[in-house]
RNA sequence: GGCCAGGUAGCUCAGGUGGUAGAGCGCAGCCCUGAAAAGGCUGGCGUCGGGGGUUCAACUCCCUCCCUGGCCA
């Protein structure tokens, strides 16, 4: 964890499930402090994205500066890495400007590759990844991890024989890096600093979480993700990395007639449900969150807010 | 009304020469160091449709009733 020291400006990071309305607290926020607002949901980085992503509307961003949305090309990828570096970049534009900063977002590991950091490892290659799926996929059940194991024992006991993208950076790191990944965990992270980092999470009751899932999912559908899905595949092709997200990747088996249209529509709610869960299991374990149990679009929620704020920023 | 198929976990279904049951999904908990809206791990859950009979023992065999679907009248 940084050591913030006193002086330091705030930066308030609002985090929370899909659907737990924090773009809405986020421009409450912002407008009520001259905030500045800095996207920290993966998909939403890509253009064109627009239906499936529940990206603020043209109307919320004219209420406040908003960063990090729409800067990536839809057959393009971005990664934590370069996602921690960017939005490092941003941030340090904001104090200068004397604005509050405030991170929204629900994507655990960009969070944590902001505040924290990353280790030193390489960047991802293609060839290497691509070369070891194929052989994963011709020698089966085990074979990435049987090749870790040689690589990086102490890894290997981490990492689970089924979880496959794990194995392939693991495995990615050690033959780039010609070292270990359990050493160069070692080497530790790099957090964010100048900053005080004030933390408030989302946390509305599982079953009305759910229950606004199912009608946004729904709407989603209304409002033409079929459609979008469609020219986006046509556009950039069926391997554009965010049309395996939420809702893209259960349209795109709706386009290849796998499912139908009634189908499509439930297994993408099942799927931000799933989602949202795996997001609170995540924060819980986020150091120093102040919870607001409600949604982020509830008078109260926002005024609770913003005295928390308001009292963090008096609190120098 | 007759014939056939079926009634087993919240859902879809598997199973058994009689020894009180399983799988996927859901649900819950958890993990996560450059594809993370990805990927993975773990765990509840059952009066096996009701009643009766045979048996040391019935979810399994027999009788009967109820329900669902299909076909025939």
């Amino acid at each position: 964890m940084p050591d913030n020291v006193p002086d330091d400006p705030l930066l308030v990071v609002l985090l929370g499930p899909t659907s737990s309305a924090k773009t809405s607290l986020s421009i409450a926020v912002a407008e009520h402090f001259r905030g500045e607002i800095v996207n920290c949901d993966s998909v939403a980085m890509y253009r064109e994205f627009e239906i499936g992503t529940a990206k603020p509307t043209q109307a919320q961003r004219s209420r406040a500066p908003h960063h990090l949305f729409d800067f990536v090309e839809p057959d393009g990828y971005i990664t934590a890495g370069e996602y921690s570096a960017g939005a490092r970049r941003v941030l340090g534009e904001i104090k200068l400007r004397g604005a509050l900063p405030i991170v929204v977002g629900g994507t655990g590991l960009y969070l944590r590759a902001l505040l924290e950091g990353l280790f030193s490892g390489p960047r991802r290659s293609e060839y290497l990844r691509d070369k070891l799926r194929e052989r994963a996929e011709a020698r089966g059940g085990d074979y990435l991890h049987r090749v870790l194991t040689r690589l990086d024992r102490t890894a290997a006991e981490k990492i689970h024989a089924n979880d496959t993208p794990k194995l392939i950076r693991a495995i990615e790191v050690c033959l780039t890096s010609r070292k270990k990944m359990s050493e160069l965990w070692q080497t530790g992270r790099e957090p964010l600093t100048g900053f005080r980092v004030l933390r408030l999470g989302l946390d509305p009751p599982r079953q009305e979480l759910y229950d606004r899932i199912n009608r946004r999912a729904a709407q989603m559908f209304d409002e033409g993700l079929v459609e979008e899905t469609r020219r986006l595949r046509d556009k950039y092709g069926e391997s554009a990395a965010p049309l395996t997200a939420l809702g893209y990747r259960q349209v795109m088996r709706l386009i290849h007639h796998e499912i139908d249209y009634s189908t499509a529509v439930q297994a993408t709610q099942q799927a931000h449900r799933n989602y949202a869960k795996r997001q609170m299991t995540w924060f819980r374990r986020e150091p120093d969150v102040v919870w607001l149990k409600g949604f982020g679009d509830e008078p109260g929620i926002q005024q609770e807010a913003v005295a928390i704020i308001a009292n963090a920023i008096q609190a120098r």
